[in-house]
DNA sequence: ACCTAAATGCAAATCATTTGCAATTAAAAT
DNA sequence: ATTTTAATTGCAAATGATTTGCATTTAGGT
C-alpha cells in the first residue's frame, strides 16, 4: 500500500500488538496498515479515502471506519486526540515513540517535534494533587512555517 | 450574573481590551462578560446555556453566539481549542496569564496546572526551523483525579 | 433624529460522528 | 470440512456541533 523498507517488521509489530479478541477482519487489519504506515496521525476522513478503489469508490463503509478506531482505541493501542488546527478528531497508534507537532496555521502542515521531554510532568500538577495518575498528555505548538511566515 | 469581588476590573479589562471597529452589541458584552467570569474555557453551548432566561428560554441565538465567539477570536482576544476530553470547541479570552489543566477522564473535572513553564518552546523545534514563528501553543495533561483514580 | 454598514435571529444546510438493525463473517466447536 | 454463534459489517437514518443565507434590526457616526 505504501513504500515500506522492511514491510515484515509492521506485521510483527502488529502481532505484538493485536489486542486480545478482537477479530482479524480485513477491514481492520487495512485499517491497522494505514495507521502503521503513517508519518502523522490521521482523520477518520482521512482514513476512509484511503481505502477507497482507484476509481474513487469507497471499499468500506465510513461507520466500519469509525467503529474500529473506536475498538482500536479502546483496546489501548490507538491514541485519538483533536488539534487546535482541525476540528476533527486525528488518531494514531499508540507505539513507544510519542510525538507532538509544531503545526503551521496557515498550510497545515505538522513539524514533529524534538523530542517529549516532558518527563516532569508530574511537577506541573496543581499542590495536593500528588495522587493525580498521568494517563497521556498532549501538546502542541502554533504558529506560521518558515514558508508561510507573513512579512 | 457571577459574584465577583471587584466587579469594576472587569469593566476596565474589557475597555482595554475591547476590538478596534467591533461594535458593542448586549449579546456581544453579555458573552464577554460570561467568559471573563469563567474559571475554565467555555464551550459554545456552555455559553449559550448561560445567556438563557430563568425559565430556561434562549435569549440569543446560537449562531449569534458562534458569531461573536469568532469575531472575539479573528480580533486576537479569545483562543478557542479543543481539549481530548471533549470534542467540542472551547473558548477563554486571552487574557495576561495563561493556563493548562490537568483533566480527569472520568469526572472531566480540570485542574489548572501550577504554571506554564514552556518558556523555552522555541528549543523543542525540529532542526531547520528556527524560521518558524510561534504564535501559541497547548498543553493538555490527563488521567484520574484522586477521587476517581480507579483501584 | 437619520443613515448605513454591521450584527442579529431564524431556519435550513453542512459536516463529523453515532446508532439501529438486518445481513455477513471470523473463528471456535463439532 | 462443516456447522454454529457471537462479533462485525453495511446501510441509511439520527444526532450534535457548527455554519450559512437572507430578511430584519441596531450601534454608532452624521
Amino acid at each position: 500500500m505504501s513504500c515500506k523498507i522492511h514491510p515484515e517488521t509492521v506485521e510483527r509489530q502488529m502481532e505484538r500488538n493485536w489486542p486480545e479478541g478482537i477479530k482479524k477482519t480485513k477491514q481492520r487489519l487495512e485499517i491497522y496498515h494505514i495507521l502503521a504506515d503513517a508519518i502523522k496521525p490521521l482523520t477518520a476522513t482521512e482514513i476512509f479515502e484511503e481505502l477507497k478503489n482507484e476509481d474513487g469508490s469507497p471499499r468500506y463503509a465510513f461507520s466500519t471506519v469509525y467503529r474500529c478506531l473506536q475498538t482500536f482505541e479502546n483496546a489501548g493501542i490507538l491514541t485519538k486526540s483533536t488539534a487546535v488546527t482541525s476540528e476533527n478528531a486525528m488518531y494514531e497508534l499508540r507505539l513507544a515513540q510519542h510525538r507532538h507537532y509544531a503545526i503551521c496555521l496557515k498550510c497545515k502542515e505538522r513539524f514533529p517535534l524534538r523530542t517529549c521531554f516532558l518527563g516532569d510532568l508530574k511537577n506541573m500538577l496543581p499542590a495536593n494533587m500528588d495522587e493525580f495518575q498521568i494517563t497521556g498528555h498532549q501538546l502542541e505548538i502554533y504558529g506560521y512555517c518558515p514558508k508561510c511566515n507573513p512579512k
